[in-house]
DNA sequence: TGCGACACATATCT
DNA sequence: CAGATATGTGTCGC
C-alpha cells in the first residue's frame, strides 16, 4: 500500500534524520529528488532533513492537527553524500543542457491539498507582531549542506577528532552568501551560515474543509520542504532556482474554529506552550498542557466548566488519549524510525478514508500510540500523577542533536531566535531526559 | 463553516 | 516583582 515510494532515490536517509526516538510531531515522508547533481563526476544525492517543531498534536482523531491560528515551526536541513570538500556542485538538468554549476542551495516550505495532486496551499509567516505587523509569504532561505560528521556516520567521533578547528570545507556554491541575505527582517531564524533553517511562526493560510467531526470527506495538507539550486549564469542578475528535491509531511488536519469547538481534545501542545488558554469564560483552559505539567489535560472544558470558576483543577477525565507521544514507538520497536517516517503512509490518501469510518479502527502501526507501555512515563513522570505524555521525547531529541557535534552548533544557533531554545528547555523540564533512550 | 480582527489571559523573558 | 514580549484562544461580525 504503501505507494509511493516516491522518488528514484529514497535515500536512505540520514540517521540522524529520521530520529529514532521522538517523533512527536508528524514525520515526513521519503524524499522525492527530481535532478541529479554531481561534483566533480561524482555523482551526488542530496538529503533533506525537516522536522516540525511545534505546533502539531495527535487529535483523537489519529490524525496530525493543528489550529490554523496557532503558530508551527520547521526546522530544514539537509545533507550531501557523498560529501566532497571543495568540489563543485553541477546539476544535470535536461540532456540538451550541459551541466549547470550550482552557484547557490536553499530551502522553501509549501503546503497542498492531498499530496502532490492537490492545489497549493499559502503559508504565512507571522512577525512578532502578529496581526500588527506584516505578513509575508513563504521565501527561499539560503542554506548550506550539512557537513557529514554528524549524520549518521558513525565516525562522527574520529572526524572530529581530525578536523582541525573549523568546519570541514564545504562544496563550492559561489553565490550562497549573495544577496537575498539582505533581508533585513526575516520572520524566520537565519544565521549567516548555519546548516540548519528555522521556519517560525507559520500559519496556514487555510483549514483544511470539513473539519467538523463529520465524516465526510476529510481534507489534508501537506507540509512540504523544498530542495532548490540556484544555477544562474554568472552574468544574469536574476538568480535561477531549479527545485531539487522535496519531502512533504505526512498529512494534517488544519483546524479553523477555536479549540474550544473540539472540547475533547487537547492540543497538548508539543514542545512548547505557553499561552494560556483564554480564558474568559469560565473556563477552563487548559494550561498549556500538560505536556509537561501537572495538569494535563486539564482543562478543557469537558463540560465542566462553569461555574466555578476555577477550576482547573477538575481536570482528570481521561486525558491520556493523546498521545502523542511517540517515543514508544519509535524507540523502542523500531529503532530508527526511518523506515517509519519514510513510509509508508502517504500515499495512502485515499485509503485514509477506510480509516475514518471508523474511529475504532486505528492504523496497526498507529495503534501502537495509543497504548504505550507505561514504563515509559512511568520513569518520567514520578512526579505527575496523570497518566499522559511523558514529554520525554522532546528531549531526546535534542539531546541527540546535540550530541553531534556540527549539529550541535547548528541547534545552537538556530537558537537564537531564542524563544524556542529557552522555552523548550525550560518549559519542559524533563530531568532526566533521554532516559530511556 | 471558515475567516479576520480584536481583546484578553498567561507564560516566560528581561 | 513589574513590564515587555510572545503566543494561545474566546468572541464578534461577516
Amino acid at each position: 500500500m504503501p505507494l509511493s515510494t516516491s522518488g528514484p532515490y529514497s535515500t536512505p536517509l540520514l540517521g540522524y534524520a529520521s530520529q529514532p526516538s521522538s517523533n512527536e510531531t508528524p514525520p515526513f515522508n521519503a524524499q522525492e529528488t527530481y535532478v541529479d547533481i554531481t561534483c566533480e563526476g561524482t555523482a551526488v544525492v542530496p538529503s533533506i532533513d525537516a522536522k516540525i517543531e511545534k505546533g502539531f498534536f495527535w487529535s483523537n482523531d489519529r490524525v496530525w492537527t493543528c489550529y490554523r491560528r496557532n503558530y508551527f515551526a520547521v526546522n530544514v536541513s539537509f545533507s550531501l553524500s557523498p560529501w566532497i570538500a571543495n568540489g563543485r556542485l553541477y546539476l544535470n538538468r535536461n540532456s540538451n543542457k550541459g551541466p549547470e554549476q550550482i552557484q547557490a542551495m536553499a530551502v522553501s516550505l509549501s503546503a497542498a491539498v492531498d499530496g502532490a495532486t492537490g492545489k497549493q496551499i499559502e503559508l504565512i509567516q507571522h512577525t512578532p507582531k502578529r496581526d500588527k505587523g506584516p505578513q509575508l509569504p513563504m521565501k527561499k532561505e539560503h542554506l548550506q549542506p550539512t557537513p557529514p560528521g554528524k549524520s549518521h556516520n558513525d565516525h562522527t567521533y574520529g572526524l572530529n577528532t581530525f578536523h582541525s578547528t573549523t568546519q570541514i570545507a564545504a562544496p563550492q556554491l559561489p553565490l550562497q552568501n549573495e544577496g537575498d541575505q539582505s533581508n533585513q527582517y526575516s520572520p524566520t531564524t537565519h544565521s549567516s551560515s548555519t546548516y540548519q533553517h528555522a521556519f517560525e511562526r507559520i500559519q496556514f493560510k487555510s483549514a483544511t474543509a470539513n473539519n467538523g467531526k463529520r465524516r465526510a470527506q476529510q481534507q489534508y495538507y501537506h507540509l512540504i520542504v523544498e530542495l532548490w539550486a540556484n544555477v544562474q549564469n554568472p552574468r544574469d542578475s536574476e538568480p535561477t532556482w531549479v527545485k531539487i528535491a522535496t519531502r512533504s509531511s505526512h498529512h494534517v488536519v488544519v483546524r479553523g474554529r477555536s479549540p474550544s469547538h473540539y472540547s475533547n481534545e487537547g492540543p497538548h501542545n508539543a514542545g512548547t506552550s505557553r499561552g494560556g488558554s483564554g480564558s474568559g469564560l469560565g473556563g477552563p483552559g487548559h494550561p498549556g498542557l500538560g505536556s509537561n505539567g501537572p495538569t494535563y489535560g486539564g482543562g478543557y472544558r469537558n463540560g465542566m466548566s462553569g461555574s466555578g470558576g476555577a477550576t482547573m483543577g477538575g481536570g482528570m477525565y481521561r486525558g491520556n488519549t493523546y498521545s502523542l507521544d511517540p517515543s514508544p514507538v519509535g524507540s523502542h520497536s523500531v529503532s530508527s524510525s526511518s523506515s517509519l517516517s519514510g513510509g509508508p503512509v502517504e500515499g495512502l490518501i485515499d485509503n485514509h478514508h477506510m480509516v475514518d469510518e471508523e474511529d475504532n479502527k486505528p492504523i496497526d502501526g498507529y495503534d501502537g500510540y495509543q497504548y504505550f507501555p507505561a514504563p515509559i512515563f512511568e520513569g518520567i513522570q514520578s512526579k505527575m500523577d496523570a497518566p499522559a505524555l511523558p514529554p520525554l521525547p522532546e528531549r531526546s531529541i535534542k539531546q541527540e542533536y546535540p550530541g553531534t557535534g556540527a549539529l550541535a552548533s547548528g541547534w545552537q544557533i538556530g537558537g537564537c531566535g531564542s524563544r524556542f531554545q529557552g522555552m523548550e528547555s525550560s518549559r519542559g523540564y524533563y530531568p532526566d531526559m533521554v532516559a530511556h533512550y
